[in-house]
RNA sequence: GGGCCGGUAGCUCAAUGGUAGAGCACUGCCCUUUUAAGGCAGGGGUUCUGGGUUCGAGUCCCAGCCGGCUCACCA
């Protein structure tokens, strides 16, 4: 409907294609032979005088996207964007001749070229490449977004990411760091003695994690499959086996509700090691952030959505102790640790807090203290969780996973770490006992009757990998996706996910 | 799925219910150190879709589609 004007620019574009093929230039080569990239260029040369340069006559042959066109007459300027900088060059027809000033008449916006030339500076003192030789490498028949107010239509922004990378700032950085993030963690826990493995994202049953699955099949086998919530289930597995320090860096698909900080498939760490608890899991975080920060940053504080926070300390508060802390003070005096202990009660300060909050949590009968207590942290704690906090001690009923405390068997080993006010991590003393393991995924089972689809299934494979023994272990798994936002600034987790998903595109 | 906000030129955005505009991009001409280059002259629109109200709708009403934020679910 809109394409008239855009068709009109293309068939434009295409007529200067074969005037450019009409020069003699291939209009789609096959290689460029470049001596720096724009970033090297700048990196090595832009604090050389402009004596220097002109003693020097650097040669280079560079190759870039074209940003900008200043022609002046017979002469002119352009930028180039290669490597996430901007390099100029100047060409003028009686240093490249006609034929490659004819080229650089037909140019447009976005066109990837190649230019061979030497440094100099110009007036106005930019490190410049003055041309002799351009080489035409491919056409953008398509215009480009707007070149000073970028792209920032959200949906064009993620589904058509390549427009994104190209004319928006700051775009590719948040890519480089994420990827930054990852190597990091890599370095840290492979000096660490832990062996990084691959297990399915194709599983027959989806445990780990208590969530609503994908489902697919396979034809061969005329098999259901679920692609996996978590690869908890198998890393444990491999500590049964004896592999003591496992790590995993890879996907999760979860069928459930996109968000700011909820994409179907997002990026998980998860790591297991023998003869470790909880609290060695936590002393190992404590180390590990400070260093993926420093690699990420170069610094142990971030900017975050307005807030300023720091990798170094992290504070650590049981999660009645932050309920107690957050008390709303519309909601009356606040509770104590103590008025927990009865595990009902919590049930009366729900009441509590209902009779002022804007969206009340809602309860059964049926519903476990344990699950209540665990709604109410969030409803009331999760928000003001800015600095790295560890949350400790998790209810049991919502955590079938976990070895109970020896001092209250109503709560287990576990935390969750919050960092600006998103859970980043969750990590557990790891249930090792077969039976114990066997009666939770019963009470999960129960759930799963009553309606829970997130409740976890039972795994009769891993309960006989627990029975021939698995070691005292700790585990951990970190959202790579929102620690990612942490460290870039990013309001929305599609800001550090490539292609996020997006409802498909209308065909029109 | 609910609530709120939005959809106008390729891009970024204007337009008390009264002739649809600007900047960038595009086309032509001038310009051999410019940089949001500049000057002159042009082309480009089913105002998301479909109904309705009105003498007259980009604007008001209804329905739908698409998107963002938010709530619910979840990490």
């Amino acid at each position: 409907m809109h394409a008239d004007e855009q068709d009109a620019l293309i068939l434009q574009r295409r007529k200067k294609l074969s005037a450019i093929a009409d020069l003699g230039f291939e209009l789609y080569p096959r290689k460029f032979e470049f001596t720096h990239t724009a970033p090297e260029i700048l990196q090595k040369y832009s604090r050389s005088a402009p004596e220097e340069l002109e003693a020097e006559k650097v040669r280079v042959r560079v190759a870039g996207r074209v940003m900008t066109i200043r022609p002046h007459g017979k002469a002119g300027f352009a930028h180039l964007a290669s490597g996430g900088a901007r390099l100029q060059i100047y060409v003028r027809r009686d240093a490249v001749g006609e034929r490659d000033f004819e080229l650089f008449k037909l140019l447009d916006l976005g066109d990837i070229i190649g230019v061979e030339g030497y440094l100099f500076r110009t007036r106005t003192g930019e490190l410049t490449v003055h041309a002799d030789r351009l080489s035409f490498l491919a056409k953008s028949l398509i215009p480009l977004p707007e070149k000073w107010h970028g792209l920032s239509d959200v949906e064009i922004r993620y589904r058509q990411r390549y427009l994104d990378l190209m004319v928006n700032d700051g775009v590719r950085r948040v890519f480089e760091r994420r990827s930054r993030l990852i190597r990091a963690i890599r370095e840290f826990l492979d000096g660490e003695g832990y062996l990084e493995v691959e297990t399915p994202m194709m599983q027959p049953l989806p445990g780990g994690a208590m969530a609503r699955p994908f489902v697919t099949h396979h034809n061969a086998l005329d098999l259901s499959l679920y692609l996996r919530v978590a690869p908890e289930l198998y890393l444990k597995r491999l500590i049964v086996g004896g592999l003591d320090r496992v790590y995993e860096i890879n996907r999760n698909f979860r069928n459930e509700g996109i968000s700011t900080q909820h994409n179907p498939e997002f990026t998980m760490l998860e790591f297991y090691q023998a003869y470790a608890d909880y609290r060695d899991m936590m002393a190992l975080t404590e180390r590990l952030l400070p260093r993926v920060a420093q690699a990420v940053l170069g610094d142990l504080e971030c900017e975050f959505q307005g807030h300023r926070i720091s990798f170094r300390s992290f504070e650590r508060l049981t999660m009645k102790e932050a309920i107690a802390r957050h008390w709303p003070p519309a909601a009356g005096p606040a509770p104590k640790v103590e008025d927990f202990a009865e595990p009902r009660a919590v049930f009366r300060w729900i009441e509590a807090y209902n009779r002022s909050a804007e969206k009340p949590l809602a309860f059964g009968d049926d519903t476990a203290p344990g699950a209540a207590l665990a709604e109410l942290f969030e409803a009331v704690v999760e928000e003001h969780l800015i600095q790295p906090t560890f949350i400790l001690d998790f209810p049991l009923e919502v955590s079938p996973l976990a070895k109970q405390k020896s001092d209250d068997p109503n709560f287990v080993e576990r935390f969750e770490l919050y960092i600006g006010g998103m859970e980043i991590a969750n990590a557990f003393s790891e249930l090792n006992d077969p039976c114990e393991q066997k009666d939770r995924f019963e009470y999960q089972q129960l759930l799963r009757e009553k309606g829970d689809l997130t409740a976890h299934a039972i795994d009769e494979d891993y309960i006989r990998a627990l029975s021939y023994g698995m070691p005292p272990a700790g585990g951990e798994g970190i959202g790579i996706d929102r620690l990612t936002m942490v460290l870039t600034d990013s309001r929305s987790i599609r800001d550090v996910i490539l292609f996020p998903l997006l409802r498909p595109e209308k065909s029109s």
